[in-house]
DNA sequence: TAGATTGTTAATCGATTAACAATC
DNA sequence: TAGATTGTTAATCGATTAACAATC
């Protein structure tokens, strides 16, 4: 299985989709699947179900149908095989506790190593289980834990103050809710932008006008 | 100006950005600018730009380019004119506490005007300045005040559980941070999704196999 | 007028959908 | 074998990019 040669955005960013219906699908006891039902339940084209599996070498039996178990096996392989990866936390207001809450509660494949924030108030206090550091001492830590992704919680400025620093320390994916375009500024690493403003704005936009 | 008929979704999800970018220069005392300026600043190309633009009629001089005024004062309207819309909160827990707040203090054009809970602990407590009411009173809340938009923060199976009503009582726009996928279910509503687990999915795919 | 840059049409590119041969 | 459904190739659709005439 898995030739996986580039593997185009579009169809990643719809991996998770099909992760949470076979799992629920799999929860239920469903034991197979056609393309077609599974297009019908999650609102595509059962062409396009085929379409993305192939890109992962395909998981069917022609005239069959897809196993839930096979699916859900190589979907899970594909999401969350290997090592947990080392994330650290910048920002740990309102939002990065929620935020870090979620990664360490409810997240697979992320182990949360350490947090940090640049306000007296914080540093020393305590999120998830860990001691808040403070943000000066992000290199250092850095340097010795190797992290592999960064969640950004704090105002733009900061990101972009502290983004080049992070870079060159190796830090591969960002989770970036900060409104600053890292992936302007950098190629080569791998960014997740949950831009609040800009959802609200274009649902308000929506909303307003159509 | 503005003759946006059908403008398509990728060019009303960029708006933000343009709205960010204008800000920032309108802000630093830019006057003019023109689409290939903008579009090196923000990644993309002056075709594109130009293009976008012309969606909504086009806010340039040709030969001249683009005052910064004239495009804030046109995207900003195009986002933000009219009434603030009435929006309920729905979950009270430490993601619907984060998300309130941005809404209420960082984002234009809404206005919290509820905000619900089924927790008993919960209910009575205070949030954004409001009185946190019992869900189950959320028919006759929405009958009376006629919000337009709802914030989900809520599991999943609360959304599915209370979508029907909601879209049935007249809720236009979702802000939906659950994993439930409204969208699939229900036409003549305007959803954002913010898939939290499906972005941190997504990004731990990129990370591991790109 | 000449230079610059838009607005807009045409060409390209990529993603989605349809079709069908392979095969269980 | 016949029916079903995949894997895969071909056609379509839409979005992006390029080109150029309009015009400031």
């Amino acid at each position: 299985m898995a030739v996986q040669n580039k593997v185009s955005l579009p169809v990643i960013k719809r991996l998770p989709k099909y992760y949470r219906y076979i799992s629920d699908m799999h929860k239920n006891g469903v034991v197979k699947v056609s393309s077609s039902e599974l297009a019908k339940a999650m609102g595509t084209t059962a062409s396009q179900v085929r379409q993305d599996f192939n890109c992962f070498g395909g998981f069917g039996q022609q005239g069959i149908g897809y196993h839930v178990d096979v699916l859900l096996d190589e979907i899970s392989t594909l999401l969350f095989s290997g090592e947990k990866l080392p994330t650290i936390l910048i920002g740990t207001g309102k939002l990065g506790r929620a935020i870090s809450g979620f990664l360490t509660k409810e997240a697979r494949g992320y182990s949360l190593v350490a947090a940090f924030d640049k306000s007296e108030h914080e540093i020393g206090g305590e999120i998830c289980g860990l001691t808040i550091q403070d943000v000066s001492h992000i290199e250092s830590f850095c340097r010795e834990h190797h992290p592999a992704v960064a969640v950004l919680c704090i105002p733009r400025s900061s990101a972009h103050a502290l983004a080049p620093t992070l870079v060159a320390l190796g830090i591969k994916g960002f989770w970036n809710f900060s409104h600053y375009d890292l992936s302007a500024d950098y190629s080569d690493i791998t960014v997740e932008n949950v831009h609040l403003g800009d959802s609200l704005m274009s649902l308000g936009y929506r909303v307003r006008n159509e």
